[in-house]
DNA sequence: CGTACGTCCAATGTATACATAATTGCCACA
DNA sequence: TGTGGCAATTATGTATACATTGGACGTACG
C-alpha cells in the first residue's frame, strides 16, 4: 500500500478514535518523523483530511483536528435526516421486499431478546443488534443505488462517529432503537416510500433527542427556530 | 495566490465548461509545464479535483476527467431532492419571513415579464430570473444555518453543473420554473416546513423531467424501480 | 508600563531529483 | 499469424533541498 494511503488510514482512525483530539495541530514535519517516510506522502494525506473535514486550516498557517462539540449533533442529524429519508424511499420503491422483511424479522427478534433474560453466553444482543444495523445500512444503501447519495451519506455518518463519543450511549435505548430499525425495514419491504420516510423521521428524532439528553446543554447561541404551523 | 490554488481553480473552472472533456487525462507533467510549475502543486490540485469528484483514478495509474452522462441526472437529482427539501425545510423553521416574501414578490413580477412584450432592452426576464434564483439559493443556505448541508449541497450543485451542459435549457420552461420558484418562496415565507417541501419537490420534480425530455434515452441498464403504493 | 516595530525562526509551499511500477511495443516462438 | 513474454519507456510515488511566509519574541520608544 502507498505510504500516503497507510498515513491517511492511520491518522483518520486516529482523529475518529479521539487520539488526536480536537485542536491539535497536525504538522507535517512531526508526523513524517513519526511514520519513518517524508513529508510529501504526509503532506497528501493532511490533505485528504481537511477535504473530508476532518482537519481544517489554522487561520492560514497549521492545519488542526477539527473541532466538533455537542452543538455540531443537531445539524449533523438534519442533513443525516435528509439523506436516509432519501435512501429509504428509494430502497422502498427499488429494494427486494424479501431482503429487508428478513431483516425486520431478525431486528424484531433481537429487540425481543433485550428484555428477555440471557439464554446462554453466546446471546449478545447488543452486538447482533450493532451486527443487523451494519448489515441493514448497507442493503439500503446497495438498494437505493446511488453513488452520490453514499458518498455524502458516508461523509456525514463519519462526522457522527465522532460526536459519539461526546455523548455515550444509554444502554437502556438500544432495544427501542432496534425496535425502530426493525420498523423501518418493515416499511420498506412493504415498497411504501412515504411509509419508509415516517420511520425514518421517527427513528431519527428518538436518536437526537437521546443523544442530546446526554449531552450538556451549550452556552446559549443556539439558533432560533419557530415552531411549525401546519 | 498559491500555485495550487490558481492551478486547482483553472483546472476546475475547465473541468466545468466542458474543455477539459471526461476522460480527458490529467497528467502532472503535461498540466505542470502548462502552468510553468513544478508537478507538486499540480499534484496537490488533481488530488483536489478527485476528492471532489470531477476526476477520478484511472484504474491505478493516471486521472481523468470524470464521466458525467444524461444518466446521472436522474441520481444526482435524487441526492439534490433530500437536500434542497432539507434545506427549504429548515429555512421555513428558521428563516425571516419578510425576507421571503419579498422574494417570492420579486419572483412573481420576473415571472409575469416572460410572457409580457418587453418594455425596454434594459428589461431582461432570463437575467433577472438566474440572479433571483442565485439570491433565493443564498438566502435558504443562510436560513437554515447548517454548514454540512452547505457543503453536501455544493458539491452536488457543482456536478449538475455539469450535466446541465449535456442538455440545453428549454426556454419555454423558465416562466414555469420562475413561477415554482415563487411558490417555494412563499411557503417559505408561511413558515410551513411541510409546504415548503412539497414545493421544492414540485419543482425539483418539473425540472427533472424536463430535463431528461431533452436527454436522449440511454441504453437500457436503468435501474428498475417498483410504482409506489401507499 | 504599554504599544509598536523589526528581526529572527520555524513551518509550510515549491522545486527538483530519485525510486518504483505499469503500460506499451517489439521480438521470439509456437 | 497470433500469442506470450520481456524490456524499455513513461508516469506516478517518494525523498530531499530550497524559497517564502507568517508568527513570535524582544527591544525601543511613547
Amino acid at each position: 500500500m502507498r505510504a500516503s494511503q497507510r498515513v491517511y488510514n492511520q491518522l483518520r482512525a486516529e482523529i475518529l478514535d479521539g487520539d488526536l483530539p480536537p485542536g491539535r495541530v497536525l504538522a507535517e514535519v512531526e508526523q513524517s518523523q513519526r511514520f519513518g517516510i517524508s513529508r510529501t506522502p504526509v503532506r497528501e494525506a493532511i490533505g485528504r483530511l481537511a477535504a473530508e473535514g476532518l482537519a481544517e486550516q489554522q487561520g492560514g498557517r497549521g492545519v488542526v483536528v477539527s473541532d466538533v462539540t455537542t452543538d455540531d449533533i443537531t445539524p449533523l442529524f438534519e442533513v443525516r435526516e435528509a439523506l436516509d429519508i432519501q435512501a429509504a424511499r428509494l430502497a422502498a420503491l427499488r429494494g427486494d421486499p424479501a431482503e429487508f422483511a428478513a431483516l425486520a424479522d431478525r431486528l424484531e427478534d433481537v429487540a425481543g431478546r433485550f428484555d428477555s433474560p440471557r439464554h446462554s453466553s453466546q446471546d449478545d444482543p447488543p452486538a447482533a443488534y450493532y451486527e443487523l444495523v451494519e448489515q441493514m445500512d448497507r442493503a439500503i444503501d446497495a438498494a437505493a443505488a446511488n453513488p452520490w447519495l453514499d458518498a455524502a451519506s458516508s461523509t456525514v455518518r463519519m462526522q457522527l462517529a465522532r460526536v459519539r463519543r461526546l455523548a455515550a450511549q444509554d444502554p437502556s435505548r438500544l432495544a427501542a432503537a432496534a425496535r425502530e430499525h426493525a420498523q423501518i425495514a418493515r416499511a420498506v419491504s412493504t415498497g411504501s416510500a412515504q411509509l419508509a420516510e415516517a420511520a425514518v423521521r421517527l427513528h431519527l428524532n428518538n436518536a437526537l433527542n437521546s443523544a442530546l439528553a446526554k449531552a450538556p446543554a451549550t452556552a446559549a447561541g443556539s439558533t432560533a427556530t419557530r415552531e411549525e404551523t401546519p
